[in-house]
RNA sequence: GCGAGUGUAGUGUAGCGGUAGCACAAAAGCUUCCCAAGCUUUUAACCCGGGUCCGAAUCCCGGCACUCGCACCA
């Protein structure tokens, strides 16, 4: 397969080009244009139908503007500044924070702070001895302005936080019962130092999450992992192993069930889109390559011309960020399983309201809103009130058969845009013969299901096209009518942008009502009745005969 | 963000102090009975802002963007 310069043609044919380009451009963002939308809806549309057919996953929707505490929660707030500071000689950049702490110092995340304290220890390149300059702050994240007086909010830098923060909606909606996972698919914002390389990385990006929710003690998915098709396993050690998901995880390359079943889950994903399962790999983190959260973790890559880049990366986040919501927010967020009933001595504590009553009338609300607390003294005026003799403790016996925990989560996430980039990559090909470009996507995520092309723009043959056009719109295809050019150019633009189906309506129309349709692979064509078109789309005869 | 390089129609390029040319694409017409045919016509660009100069796409400065390295990448 000959390279194509997948950039010049999706600028060029409009699949995804940068954004604001009459201003200059910014970097980092790009905008998906009329085929590319099409192509990235349907992508997106096979990924939820792969993940949703397991039966125990739903879909969510969230903002994308989020509540500060959140981000505290999940540790991104601390993580918005980086400290960096850079050596005036060798031009090196450091985390200053960093350099502080292996001193033995801990850092305090602060630039004035940070800058007098490399100063004073004397800190120098660790490269080649130079100064050091200022200590520059990068934002990582993108705020929005709440107007005066008020602290910004922030722009989400990951989806997954909405379908922690909702557990227990959740929860109840799959009527207390785990595991079940919940998508979701949307636009996340980092505001990355260096965005680079087209759509690998970006500053507003679109993400495809899937949160997996497990019981500890029964750390399985309800399904078997994939047995049926074998990717390459790369291990810490270096070593890469052909196997399938479920090969994998008997093996114990792959230790957690339910992350053998998501890449299997992934692979079907991958397959379904076009993306060649020869050219990709899981890879798993190293340890230091790891969120200090997480105890394993693999990167989905494809091989592109940008190299091995990671299209999907498979985390085990154990208890991590729903304790950290419990924590930050005080609500409850466990899940409970079912244990064998048996009877308990609990504690419980009787407020005697009679009492309070008689001795404080005027200041009662105040001490049984204490006491609901939990207090065990309360300041009235300038006098301490000891609350422990309006409360009586006993002791009852209860039966109980549930128990609390904290579930473990297991989060498959999907790049999208580097999904697409790997799919046009992959596809992107050139004809043999001509070398003319040919996108071979898969049918399902074309982004027309067919051209409708007169053969020639006379003898009503362009009228006659057009009544089809007109007649599979409202069938509700997706049809593209094209007069221009001679056919042999058609052809060649349809199949430039990933169209399998071209429909030519020739003199034999006309006598016979029949047309010609040709695929976009292999150059062939067969000829069916006109009443016949919405069926032969709606079932792509094709597939499976493709090369 | 730093260092180096680059920025010319939609795309790919030529010009590199005298006011922009080519190819492909696109549009109109003619022609054409199935794979970018041909002919005629047309549309369309010097990344942005300053400076030097009689004159700047060309030289200088600043910004923006891209590429490559460094760093960053939850």
């Amino acid at each position: 397969m000959k390279s194509v310069d997948q950039e010049e043609i999706s600028r060029r044919r409009g699949i995804y080009f940068q954004g604001f380009g009459i201003y200059g451009g910014l970097s980092g963002l790009y905008d998906y244009g009329p085929y590319g939308s099409r192509i990235k809806d349907k992508v997106i549309s096979e990924w939820k139908e792969t993940m949703l057919s397991e039966g125990n996953v739903a879909e969510f929707d969230g903002t994308t503007i989020t509540h500060t505490d959140v981000l505290k929660a999940s540790g991104h707030y601390d993580r918005f500044f980086d400290y960096s500071v850079e050596c005036e000689s060798c031009h090196t950049k450091f985390r200053a924070d960093d350099l502080v702490e292996k001193k033995g110092v801990p850092a305090v995340l602060d630039r004035q702070w940070l800058q007098d304290k490399i100063r004073e220890l004397g800190i120098k390149c660790e490269r080649c001895q130079g100064d050091l300059g200022e200590v520059k702050i990068q934002k990582l994240m993108f705020s929005v302005d709440q107007g005066e007086g008020m602290e910004p909010l922030f722009l989400r830098p990951e989806t997954a936080q909405g379908m922690f923060v909702n557990f227990k909606e959740y929860y109840r909606f799959f009527r207390e019962k785990l595991p079940f996972a919940m998508i979701t698919v949307g636009r996340g914002y980092r505001n990355e130092i260096s965005p680079r390389r087209a759509l690998y990385r970006l500053r507003e990006f679109n993400m495809m999450e899937c949160e997996s929710f497990f019981d500890p003690q029964n750390e399985m998915w309800i399904h078997d992992p994939a047995d049926d098709v074998r990717v390459a396993f790369l291990t810490t050690d270096g070593v890469e192993i052909k196997a399938s998901p479920k090969e994998a995880h008997e093996k114990g390359i792959v230790k957690s069930q339910p992350m053998a079943y998501f890449m299997g889950l992934a692979l079907r994903f991958y397959s379904r889109v076009g993306i060649d399962l020869e050219r990709m790999r899981f890879r798993k983190h190293r340890k230091e390559e790891l969120s200090h959260y997480s105890s394993e973790t693999w990167d989905a890559e494809a091989l592109t011309d940008l190299g091995w880049i990671e299209i999907t990366g498979i985390a085990h986040r154990g208890t991590y960020d729903l304790t950290n919501h419990m924590k930050h927010s005080g609500k409850d967020l466990y899940a409970q399983r079912v244990i064998p009933k048996r009877e308990v001595n609990r504690a419980i504590k009787e407020i005697d309201y009679q009492k309070v009553k008689s001795e404080s009338p005027e200041s009662s609300a105040k001490i049984i809103a204490a006491l609901k607390e939990g207090k065990t003294s309360i300041t009235i005026g300038n006098q301490v009130i000891d609350l422990n003799r309006f409360v009586t403790e006993k002791e009852e016996k209860v039966t109980i058969d549930r128990e609390d925990f904290v579930p473990v989560v297991i989060e498959p996430a999907f790049g999208f845009d580097r999904i697409f980039y790997t799919i046009l990559d992959h596809n992107l090909s050139s004809r043999e013969d001509s070398g003319y470009v040919l996108l071979k996507i898969p049918y399902t995520i074309s982004p027309y299901n067919a051209a409708i092309l007169p053969l020639m723009n006379k003898d009503d043959l362009d009228t006659k096209a057009r009544s089809i056009f007109e007649d599979l719109l409202k069938k509700k295809f997706s049809v593209i009518y094209d007069d221009a050019g001679s056919i042999g150019k058609r052809y060649s633009r349809y199949d430039e942008v990933g169209i399998v189906y071209c429909i030519t309506i020739d003199y034999d129309t006309i006598k016979g009502g029949d047309v010609t349709i040709r695929h976009r692979d292999t150059k062939e064509q067969v000829r069916i009745k006109i009443e016949d078109i919405p069926d032969y789309l709606g079932t792509d005869p094709w597939d499976g005969k493709k090369n």
